[in-house]
RNA sequence: CGGAGCGUAGCGCAGCCUGGUAGCGCACUUGCUUCGGGAGCAAGGGGUCGGAGGUUCGAAUCCUCUCGCUCCGACCA
């Protein structure tokens, strides 16, 4: 993409409603603009990195088996009737009455949705297990959004319901959702740590929140130091097979969010140099909460015996546009945000140090090509700006590597290739500066 | 919803106390000089001062109401 073309409206002063560093660096780089409060807009900037985030989302839990679907934001009141939710839910679901008087409301979330069309289309044991999912805007009418995109009233969120047979059945899918889960933020670049969670208005018994560890996060939460860096299941991990060994690995040390949190446990099973406190954000939560929903919605199968069986389900969310916030809580600098790859805008900066200069745009020109025919995200910079503000854009949007080509280098076949993360600059020949940059790309883009 | 604060140009702010018809920095436009890590000079464009009502000869400024936004607390991907 040509910064010409792009639409990149950069702030170099702080709006002033922003008050954490993940929210003021998306207003700055031009990822968002606020359109109410807890609503916003995703300009091109920050929609490509919503839409990494989805795909490696996606990709994850297709990985683990589940099928992706795509559910309404409007919901009808009658659905949220059967599940004895609509009474239940709140003032944070917002309702909505259309011209024919019906009372319709904008999804919080799709138990009760995704419950009804199984329900309605599986009639045998032979059928399950079946794990649906969708990437979908949710609006909660929380009581106070803020941070951005972190809390805000509507949010782009993964949502995965699974149906098994029997309750073991939906462990092992619990489990399966867990291991995904680890993969997923790893890939982003993050470390999570799964905490045994509160399941709140969604109910059940068994749930754990992902949290990443960030100074600005929401909720107190403690946990063993060795989860911090705890292992992830690799790419070749079996996802039919048995992953007990995953779960209990990373469940057997303490690690608990403040609504769950056991003092004395902490104190009695981790020892004083091992315990953590501290602020976590969370990216993601899983429940599995049994006949909660299949129960009152008449979701049953036929079992192997001819008897009915109620379905045994649990749900699964993952906050995609949280991500984003939280992405850079945890990746940033005091010049910007240092994108880890796979989630970059773009994965490369090339920077064009004078434009109108022959040489220097044929040059440029043609590593842009080269960039583009090798597969990489690039965004060229030919605007006719000064070097030191096309430098600061490119760390402040944070893009992975900056190529750097100007007259004098050009002259000597040269160009400076920039690390953003380290910082490290070097020069070298321009082949060696284009292999360079696409080598250290596509060694990046899978992290986990 | 309780407490605190803020609405003046795209962004950051001053002016308000003590009423006299709107200003600064950045950004933007034009020209010249610059050009290798947020350039300099000059000339410009852009504002129903959140909205409504009131007081006054006159309101960004004083009064009343209202809307919006932010922060702290209770709720949550």
């Amino acid at each position: 993409m040509r910064l010409t073309r792009f639409f990149l409206p950069v702030l170099r002063d702080t709006p002033k409603e922003a008050e954490i560093v993940s929210h003021q660096l998306m207003l700055r780089a031009g990822m968002i603009r606020q359109s109410a409060a807890g609503i916003y807009s995703w300009l091109p900037l920050g929609l490509k990195v919503l839409t990494k985030i989805g795909n490696i989302v996606r990709e994850e839990q297709n990985r683990a088996g589940a099928i992706e679907v795509l559910m309404p934001t409007i919901q009808s009141a009658d659905l949220w009737r059967e599940s004895g939710r609509y009474e239940a839910y709140g003032r944070e679901m917002l309702r909505i009455v259309d011209r024919h008087e019906r009372d319709v409301l904008f999804g919080p979330t799709a138990e009760e949705v995704i419950t009804a069309i199984v329900r309605d289309s599986i009639k045998s044991y032979k059928d399950l297990p079946k794990n649906l999912y969708n990437i979908q805007w949710k609006f909660r009418d929380e009581i106070r959004p803020r941070f951005g995109v972190m809390r805000g009233r509507e949010f782009l969120m993964k949502d995965a319901y699974s149906f098994d047979l029997t309750p073991d059945d939906a462990r092992k899918t619990y489990q399966r959702m867990f291991a995904a889960y680890l993969r997923t933020f790893a890939r982003m670049g993050l470390k999570s740590i799964p905490m045994k969670a509160d399941t709140g208005p969604i109910g059940g018994d068994l749930s754990h929140e992902f949290i990443i560890l960030a100074e600005t996060g929401e909720s107190q939460v403690f946990c063993h130091k060795d989860l911090i860096n705890g292992a992830v299941p690799t790419v070749d991990t079996d996802f039919d097979g048995d992953l007990s060994g995953i779960f209990q690995a990373w469940t057997s040390q303490y690690a608990a969010t403040e609504d769950m949190h056991d003092a004395a446990k902490f104190e009695s099973d981790v020892p004083a140099d091992k315990r953590v406190s501290a602020r976590g954000i969370e990216v993601g939560h899983i429940f599995y909460f049994g006949t909660k929903y299949s129960e009152p919605m008449g979701a049953r199968v036929q079992g192997p015996d001819g008897k009915m069986v109620t379905l045994e389900m649990g749900s699964y969310g993952v906050g995609v546009s949280r991500l984003a916030g939280a992405i850079i809580e945890a990746s940033h600098d005091a010049n910007g945000i240092v994108w880890p790859v796979p989630v970059a805008p773009f994965e490369v900066g090339l920077i064009n140090l004078k434009s109108g200069d022959k040489d220097t745009d044929a040059a440029c020109d043609g590593l842009y090509g080269r960039l583009q025919n090798a597969g990489i995200d690039v965004l060229y910079d030919d605007t006719d700006d000064r070097a030191g503000g096309k430098f600061a854009t490119m760390d402040l949007i944070g893009l992975p590597y900056q190529l750097i080509v100007g007259p004098k280098g050009v002259k000597a076949g040269e160009a400076e290739v920039k690390d953003r993360k380290s910082g490290a600059r070097e020069t070298m020949p321009l082949a060696a500066a284009l292999e360079r940059v696409i080598k250290s790309v596509l060694n990046q883009r899978v992290l986990a």
